[in-house]
This record gives C-alpha cells, sequence and structure tokens, in this order.
DNA sequence: CTGAAAGCGCTTACAG
DNA sequence: CTGAAAGCGCTTACAG
C-alpha cells in the first residue's frame, strides 16, 4: 500500500499536522521540522491522497465532459483544448463519449454527480425530457460548448451561425454562383442547424436568387450523410453549381461524391465547407470553409466555467467569430 | 450543498448503516424499511459520494491514459474504444493529453499516483530518464497500447510491425514495382519505428530488389511530415515508383505533395499507407493501407489492464493481427 | 511555531 | 435483521 501521511509523521518524528502543514505550504515550521518532513516525504515517495483530500477540502478539481465523437477532428480539437485549458488551472478531466448512444449520457451524468465533479461541460443537444431533468436538479455548474440548446438555463460557448452561413452563402453568390444548394445538419439543433440554415435561406433571399427544387438537403453532419445527401442531388433535376455544406465533413463527403462520379472541383462544381476542421487541408482541392475558431473555443469554455464553479451567475453566451478561410474549391464563374 | 447519508436516514427514521445496505444491495434489510430508505433518496435526490467511498474501500475505479494527440484519428480511434470498455467494467478515464509537452505526461502522472488510479494506459514510447524512474517506483498497474518501448517490465498492446511492413512491401513488389521508397516514422520507436523499417529492408532484401539511394527518409508519422519528405524525394533522383508510409497521415501526405507536382496516384506512383484509419476513406483515390486492429486494440488493452489490476502478473504482449486492406492508390506496373 | 482532536461522508466488522 | 462505533487519509480550528 502506498505510505500515508501517518508514515512520513513517524517517519520524520513529527505530528501529522506538520507534515499537512508542510504538503501545503504553510508558513510557521521551522525549517529543520520543514527539512526533516521533507526527507521522509521524499525517502518514502510519499504523495498525499487526492481522495481524502477532496473530502475534507470539498474540492475535487474534476470536470466532466460529454463529447459526442472523439474519433471527430473538430469535438477532438475543441476537446484538446479543453484539456489544456484545464490542465494550466489544475483540474483534471473525466470524459464521456457517447457514441450515439444516448443511455451513456445518462449514466455519466450519474458518474459526474457521484464524483462530485465541480463542472460539466456539453458539447451536444439532443438532450432527452429525462436528462435534461436530471440536469436542472444536478446543481452543478454547466455549459454547453459549440452548441446551444433551447434550453435558457445554461451558458453556451458559440459563434453565430446565422451569421456565419450568411457570410458563406454571400461569398458563393459573390462569385457569381446561383443554382445554390445546401446540405445541412440535423434541424433539431436550434444553432448549428437552424441557424446556418436560415443563414443560407436569407442571404439567397437578400439576393433575390430563388431555391431550386432538391437543392436543400439534411442530414447528420458526417461525411458519409454528406456523401449520400450529394448523391441523391445529382440523381435527378439540375446539378447545382455549388455547395454549401453545414460541416467539414459534409463537404469531403459532398467532394468524394462528386470526385466518383467523375465531376470536378471546383471546375464543375464548387464546395464551401464549416467548422476549419485539419480536414480542410488534407483533402485535394483544399477546402474553403467558414471557420470556427475551435481552439479559442475549448479555451473559453473552461475560463467560462470556472467563473460559473467560482460562483459567478450570469448566463450570457460566448458568441466567438468566425472567419472564411479561402482555399481551392471554390470558383468564379 | 449535497445531502449525505445521514440526511437521508434522518429522513426515513433509520441508521445510516441501514442507509448504506440498501445502497449496496445487501439482503437482510426488511422490505419496509428498505422502502422508505428508497423513498428518502428519491425526494432528497441523493447520490453517494464516490469519494468517500473510494477512501474507505481503497478502490476509486479510475484508470489514467496518456494519450500523445487526441486530434489524431488512430489515437482518436482507440481511446474512445478504451473509453467504451472501461465504461462497460464500471472504470471511468482520466485523459492526459500531451501534445509534445512532456512536461504535461510527468505532472499528469503526478495527478494519477494522487488520484490512485488504478491502472494507467500510456500510448507512446518516448519515455525520458525522469518518467521512466518515476513509473518505477509508482508501483500502480501500467499497459503500453499501440506502443511498445524497450523496457520489459511492461506488457504492450500491438501488432508485430515487422511482419505486417514486410507485407505491406511485399504487396508492392507483388505488382512489380521495383523502385519502392518508404517514408518512415520516429526510428526511436522500437516496435513501429524500427519494426516496419526492417519489415521494408526483409521483403526489399529477400526480393533481390536494392534500395535507391534517398529512396529512405525518415520523419514523425504526420501528415506534414509526409508531405515534406515526398516533396524531398521529388527534389532529385530518380523518382520511387511506390511509396510505403509507415502512417495513413504520412501517406496521405505524400499523395497531397504528388498531387501537388501534378503526379497521379496510383498512375504515376502507387502509395501505400499503414494503420487503417478513417482517413483512408476520406481521401481519393481512397488508400490502400496495412490496417491495424483499431478498436480491438483499445478493448484489449483494457480487458489486460483490468488483469493486472486484478493482480495477473504476466507481462506477455498481446500482439493483434494486421490486415492488408487494398483499396485505390496503388496499381500494377 | 507545534500537536491532539474533531470531522469530511462513507463502509464494515462487531454486538445484539 | 439493525445500529453504535471505528476507521479510511487527510485538513483545520483550537489550544498551548
Amino acid at each position: 500500500m502506498a505510505p500515508k501521511i501517518k508514515d512520513v509523521a513517524q517517519k520524520a518524528g513529527v505530528s501529522v499536522t506538520t507534515v499537512s502543514r508542510v504538503l501545503n505550504g504553510e508558513k510557521y515550521v521551522k525549517d529543520d521540522l520543514k527539512a526533516r518532513v521533507k526527507k521522509a516525504i521524499d525517502e518514502l515517495g510519499y504523495t498525499p491522497s487526492h481522495i481524502a483530500r477532496s473530502l475534507v477540502r470539498k474540492k475535487t478539481n474534476l470536470i466532466g465532459v460529454i463529447v459526442p465523437d472523439v474519433t471527430s477532428s473538430f469535438y477532438a480539437t475543441i476537446l484538446s483544448n479543453i484539456e489544456k485549458t484545464a490542465s494550466l488551472n489544475d483540474y483534471n478531466l473525466i470524459v464521456c463519449n457517447i457514441i450515439e448512444d444516448i443511455d451513456k449520457e445518462y449514466k455519466y451524468l450519474q458518474v459526474f454527480k457521484e464524483m462530485r465533479v465541480e463542472g460539466v461541460i456539453v458539447m451536444h443537444e439532443k438532450l432527452n425530457d429525462e436528462i435534461r431533468e436530471f440536469i436542472d436538479k444536478m446543481d452543478i455548474p454547466l455549459i454547453f460548448s459549440s452548441v446551444k440548446p433551447n434550453d435558457q438555463k445554461f451558458g453556451s460557448v458559440i459563434i453565430d451561425d446565422r451569421a456565419a452561413a450568411y457570410e458563406a452563402t454571400g461569398y458563393l453568390i459573390g462569385l457569381g454562383h446561383r443554382r445554390i444548394a445546401f446540405i445541412g445538419g440535423d434541424m433539431r439543433d436550434v444553432t448549428s442547424g437552424q441557424g446556418r440554415y436560415a443563414g443560407y435561406m436569407q442571404a439567397m433571399h437578400d439576393n433575390g436568387i430563388a431555391i431550386e427544387q432538391g437543392h436543400v438537403r439534411f442530414g447528420d453532419y458526417k461525411t458519409q450523410s454528406g456523401y449520400e445527401l450529394m448523391a441523391d442531388m445529382c440523381g435527378g433535376g439540375e446539378l447545382p453549381t455549388a455547395v454549401f455544406a453545414a460541416s467539414d465533413d459534409m463537404a469531403v463527403g459532398a467532394m468524394n461524391c462528386l470526385h466518383d462520379k467523375g465531376l470536378k472541383v471546383p471546375e464543375d462544381v464548387s464546395v464551401i465547407g464549416f467548422d476549419g476542421s485539419q480536414l480542410t487541408e488534407l483533402v485535394r482541392p483544399r477546402l474553403t470553409s467558414m471557420e470556427q475558431p475551435i481552439r479559442e473555443m475549448g479555451q473559453v469554455t473552461i475560463e467560462k466555467l470556472l467563473d460559473l464553479i467560482a460562483g459567478q451567475t450570469s448566463r450570457e453566451d460566448a458568441v466567438l467569430r468566425h472567419r472564411l478561410v479561402v482555399r481551392d474549391s471554390c470558383k468564379a464563374r
């Protein structure tokens, strides 16, 4: 068994109180005692138990994170920066990865509560009622990152999806496109889903462009979904000259579909993505995309959560800046 | 503050012992008492403190994981399956993401020790001496996943890199290639780095093929590295007709470089990758790759670690099966 | 400056 | 079947 504070005290010939004091860097310990204690700690290879400390301090330095899918470069990047910022602030992460297994989310929220995490970060918004209720009475600071559910009880760290989609569509219009298709994500998502679609519609409307039959389709943000929706679109009716996809993953799916059908991007069809994930630089042609400040998002999420933990009560959303990054997948016509 | 067991006991009019008993599903509690306790728990929204439990049970159900970079699809997939299997076994994960910050690894190992995690999983092998020494005396079951350091003190979950590389190279030879280049990872890696290189060399040797000047280069497994090494190779000397990259990321980098130089894959140059990550299906042409059983790896890692935690002492490596998956990036000549 | 004692929220012999 | 008491490994008033 690992040595405990009592072992250190005995070895150093002092009380556990004194050991505790040098452990916690208190003044008022004579230098020679301090030296003896430090020596004993070293020799024993003693490390204080975080468990015991948490119990008495009523502070766990733990944050629970719920990620839809760590395998997605978008979430992984946010998570990576959440971890980084948390670590800088001496917080550790318990990570829950819910790959379409909503039950796991409920289970993990239970775990979070049992572990007395000080705060919770949620990166998806398909909350069912059971979960919503559980969160309500959990009474632990909670923040949504990169998503914003209907529920106004919690803050979010997001971008202005509608404005970003408006600009992305406007960019294509500016290039001379008129037949612009939209490949969307889940419309149950209030911000990402509905916001991006609304921005697209608004831009088309403001420029007096009618949307053609079959040029708006919805899937689930993933590559395969983008591929399938694009394939459907190729199935009948007139092909669009440009496609705005609600995620980079979908955009890549669409590009691959076009490629497999012998169509060239951007010569035959321009494609613009959304997110600014690492994928944009990996594919050929490199993907023009409406970039979210993914790194910053992780950092701001922790900062806001720590504010909440510290007792701040404001529930304002943090709305970060988006940015169009032009690469090689769009062309003027 | 969250309600505690005492609150439940008072509300139900029983002793804390009895509450504890129904919490832990013990028999020998009369039905009516049990009912009263359950009611009180419900009404209070009581959840037992994992902290307090851990302290007395001397069991934390925590596993520490050190990942080089969650942003990489390869590690993310392993991690995802580690999490899944751990969760099924009622274990939770503390995740450390060391993006080239070795200091963080040391810091996290400390945290792991403080938190009294029951086991540690390490997914990289660049251990410096300080860390090696710390691990040695940490006295917590530890296992390496997807890597195998020199150190024979710990078990690993890996594949036979040498055999896999031998087969991958053999596949290219079988297609009629002779000028086959190798783009390797870090040669300090005993298995992945050295093993894959050795397998390549051996296959070339066994088939009586001389390796050409400049056709073997080493980088760091990442896309950019693959791009740069390929660019170097294009700089002078005769171009290879096929390239074996030690990771899919590098292979994609190489493909992108060739693309940017106006060369066609596989018509001008064949490319084969290693790992079988999600990237293989995302790029065009789809990447032929020597696949590691990435999902299985996560699962086996937890299973072996749990064995270790349960007191099993064997340090045998688990060597999983690799598998060549042919896609569109290689062509007979 | 130092230490004995109480207490954090639980579980587990022990006694009844 | 049930409960009072000790103990898990620490920290923190309190007293000296």
